[in-house]
DNA sequence: CGAATCGTTGAACTGTTTCAACGCTAGTGG
DNA sequence: CCACTAGCGTTGAAACAGTTCAACGATTCG
């Protein structure tokens, strides 16, 4: 756990290797998994103000190497490298693409399908790293880190919804699973015939 | 309509006076209302990356003062005066912002009433300026310039869900509504009650 | 005056959640 | 080495909640 939502923000972490899950709760005990972030990513974003709290929790998903460094190193070392200011920047612009995309699947989307069909594809993108924005009919195959409780939580779907829509999809020939590999084989009929 | 989805992004749009609508809409004719931006907000700030599409569309909500900037323009004026970045940089965390609590409410909420109520609170607090995120016993009261629609495309909820939530926080003492002007009469009580 | 927008309410339908039970695997500790 | 637990995926059945369809009144606007 690299911060907990609540608590005072004062670092800012950048990751060098590996993935980490970006998540917020709510009073109820229920979990909303906000993104995953990777190499590149600069965590904690909040900590840039001063007696900032933290919105959301990041927790490493596998073995990461990350590099935590308190707001006052950080922000000197904005001033005198405006390079850094930039990555920041995009950094940002990052986080909120992600925020963006769940809050679009999540608002657009009526049918559990739907919701589940769009986050499979974000995630295929963003993970693909080639990210069209285009839905292709070529077959995008990727390393599926996410248990279906994570893709719940991401789709805003119960645990034994998503498993049995995988298994519809799995049914359709839309998707195919080999262990912690996924396949979608047709991106664009996914996202046509449940969107 | 200052700007659609899909269209290039060339021009950046500095809100002066009024109040504007950003939205994202699906291929199966669905709206989301994301925000409503104010005076300072910066909008069309996927312009700043050339050759990218808007991915979300502006309409003015009311009589507006807008500056329309042509990307060259605005990014000579960056690279002179350093506080315009700062001031951009501003504008995308508060971007940020609102789709993370966008997607925050549509995702932890399992019931209608909480999306409702999660909604009413983010636009009390924004709406108030003072924003306190801790819930407090005190009414606020704001102009209300949206549509039960716009609500529900706030909230991800048909319009009659609106209305029947609506008349039943009324009938709880939760809500008063006269004209275009709403009170939360305790919001403590409405985000404990509907969580 | 008609058309359009907005809010309201009823009733039926449909889909998702919830509860429950089961098999499987991996990890743990006796 | 084996029971035991915990996590994950699967499936069934019932309950429930929100959408959808439909109709109505009120208001505004051209």
């Amino acid at each position: 756990m690299l911060f907990h939502e609540g608590l005072p923000a004062d670092h800012l972490h950048v990751i060098c290797t590996g993935r980490v899950k970006v998540t917020a709760s709510s009073s109820n005990g229920r979990l909303f998994l906000l993104r995953v972030a990777g190499p590149g990513d600069i965590l904690g974003l909040a900590a840039l103000d001063e007696h900032t709290l933290h919105r959301v929790s990041a927790e490493t998903l596998s073995s990461c190497t990350i590099k935590s460094i308190p707001r006052a190193d950080f922000i000197r070392v904005m001033k005198t490298n405006p390079e850094l200011s930039l990555i920041t920047a995009l950094a940002l612009s990052r986080e909120y693409q992600s925020a963006f995309l769940s809050a679009r699947r999540l608002a657009l989307h009526t049918s559990a399908a739907g919701k589940l069909a769009s986050t499979l594809l974000d995630w295929a993108r963003a993970d693909d790293g080639s990210d069209c924005p285009s839905p292709t009919n070529l077959p995008i195959s990727f390393l599926m880190q996410l248990s279906q409780e994570d893709l719940g939580s991401m789709a805003g779907l119960s645990r034994e919804t998503v498993s049995r829509l995988l298994t519809r999809f799995r049914r359709e020939g839309l998707v195919d699973q080999s262990d912690d590999r996924m396949t979608l084989n047709n991106p664009g009929r996914l996202e046509a015939r449940y969107r």
